[in-house]
DNA sequence: TGCTTGAGGTAACTCGGGTTACTAACCCGT
DNA sequence: ACGGGTTAGTAACCCGAGTTACCTCAAGCA
């Protein structure tokens, strides 16, 4: 086995072009406004590459106080994987970030943590980052002392936050019964079995749409199991739409219904939140969440905090609807088994 | 707006506590083996409390020589989401490796990137992490170049590696297909748009399996296009069972076949590969990808490696299969609409 | 008294780059 | 022969922690 070399530094290559060590700082980093013979140049360069130079990052960080790469903290359940709560949620934010990072030129890094492990202030704000983005279901305590450090960051979507880029989610659930609506459905149920911020939003958009219509949403709150029940005894106050928290929720909620002998979208129109890679893989209706944006806004946003610059404290995106295939105007014959299949 | 202020230093705090440097690292840092007495300690500690004291681990680490935490380099498609491509095994991954990593007193820091800005060797290797985890589908010549450099790295699934952790992708497609076997079907079908080194082993696993069982893989290995063609032409050679070379490609098919009047399970059976969300929001029967036994694997052995051990080049962890809704026994009037609901 | 021992503490150095301020040598024009 | 400007280059310091080697002083003991 070979002994792991120590890697070489700044100093053996400048003595290996016999040179010195500002010189070949000089060269490598191609600053401009210092005349340097070509000569010299090579000498450096080539010293570098022979040697196998690579320069400490850490090091260079130090010296410049500036990392130039931000971290987005995430938290992600102990539990295994539970499309119900999200994680596809997490991929689009995750994606998001790594593209609006890389047209800012820069570097992100993910600082993934289970809520059963969750960081300390000072291990996230200890300069590894230039800022931070805090995301989804921090701890409040947690994201609470993280901003109480001063330390450039901000939040999106819903928790704690002094600072946050977050989605329209009354207005997407008024595009969400809105789009039921105009299928002629009249009994819209909201599905949730949560109550997080995100959630009493969405309930609201859905609540103001039902009753600016004139439609009660009494008695159509509820967990998926009381619906179910009403579905399956077929009474007349059962719902033949459902909006669903996210996607994930849908899903569960879709496979349950079908187990039960109920279809979709024949006897009930599902809509999600989210319309990520479940809503794609589900063909499901939903309300576009719009990660690319708000991430895009939450990376600006946090440049420019670097900077020393004020932003705004909220920053509101607007959402949109996906109309898929899981969606359709109410059956009057909702429990009959009517052999027609969907055309797309 | 505040003036930000310069956050204090070690240099501070033991000026503030009237000690040296060096008492004040070793209160701090809590060092066994010096004597300091409660009330040095004391007015070290409250003193790092009053100036908010937050060590700067970019220093700590470069005076260290190890920063404790581990980076993974995932790359995504530039494109936006789509679970074709398997974006809910990289979350699998990453919530896998987030916890190995907690579990070794590790942080995981992922290195996302999109394919059309792929990272240099001398970016990921520059000491900002101790060791690298790779996966997916990096660039044969990014990671050429990463290991070249001697840093201590290792790969998860496929892609140049000169160390690697996979998944029993062979063994994955036998568990696959001896299922479907043993459900009556005999015109099972492998469907892949890609040609990766994974898709391989499964075709692999696949037609060494119904070779095994004296069927013929010929005219079974094609795209969707033509199965759904015969499938539709009812054709006596049609597929009545198709191993999906991952679950969003599954989930693709589903759709397609169902939005065509063929049902899923009834008239054709679906197994997917991962068993991540999407399989769990389709109700899918899917080969298990062992992502957190791959990714605790990879974590230990990283740290063998950073640790200056020698690691075995290759490990394969087996797969299990998760049987979940949509493979049924075969029809014997496939394209018949009988009103039988699966009860789970 | 002289010697050891341990408590309490620190100066000076390291990690690997980056920057500032300065110098020595040379060329040019006068 | 002198000032001024340019070229080529460097010593010494910085970033913020962590370490090593050493010192002083008082107590304990023969």
């Amino acid at each position: 086995m070979t002994v792991r070399q120590p890697r070489p530094t700044l100093r053996d290559v400048a003595e290996a072009a016999g040179v010195s060590k500002t010189t070949a700082v000089f060269v490598l980093n191609d600053r401009p406004g210092f005349s340097i013979p070509d000569e010299t140049r090579n000498r450096v360069q080539s010293a570098a590459k022979q040697l196998g130079y690579r320069r400490n990052g850490l090091a260079a960080a130090l010296s410049r106080g500036r990392t130039g790469s931000i971290g987005i903290v995430v938290s992600m359940l102990s539990a295994p994987l539970n499309p119900q709560l999200g994680e596809d949620y997490l991929l689009g934010i995750i994606l998001g970030a790594t593209r609006a990072a890389s047209g800012a030129g820069l570097r992100l890094t993910t600082i993934a943590y289970t809520t059963d492990n969750p960081p300390t202030a000072d291990e996230v704000t200890d300069n590894r980052v230039d800022g931070l983005i805090l995301v989804g279901i921090l701890h409040e305590e947690v994201a609470r002392t993280i901003y109480a450090t001063g330390f450039p960051c901000i939040t999106i979507g819903s928790g704690y936050a002094e600072r946050r880029v977050t989605a329209d989610n009354v207005g997407g659930a008024v595009q969400a019964v809105e789009h039921l609506l105009a299928l002629g459905h009249t009994r819209i149920a909201y599905a949730s079995p949560l109550m997080t911020e995100a959630d009493r939003e969405r309930r609201q958009g859905w609540r103001e749409t039902m009753e600016r219509h004139g439609l009660s949403a009494d008695g159509l709150d509820q967990d998926w199991e009381p619906l179910l029940q009403r579905l399956l005894n077929g009474t007349a106050d059962r719902p033949t739409a459902i909006f669903c928290r996210n996607d994930g929720y849908a899903a569960f909620l879709i496979r349950s219904a079908r187990q039960n002998g109920i279809r979709v979208p024949e006897d009930l129109s599902v809509v999600g939140f989210d319309s990520g890679v479940i809503a794609e893989a589900m063909d499901l209706t939903s309300v576009r969440n719009p990660l690319p944006e708000q991430t895009k806004c939450a990376v600006d946003m946090l440049n420019r905090l670097i900077a020393g610059e004020d932003v705004p404290p909220i920053t509101v995106l607007p959402t949109e609807l996906d109309i898929r295939h899981s969606t359709a105007p109410p059956s009057h014959a909702p429990r009959a088994r009517i052999d027609t299949q969907k055309e797309p």
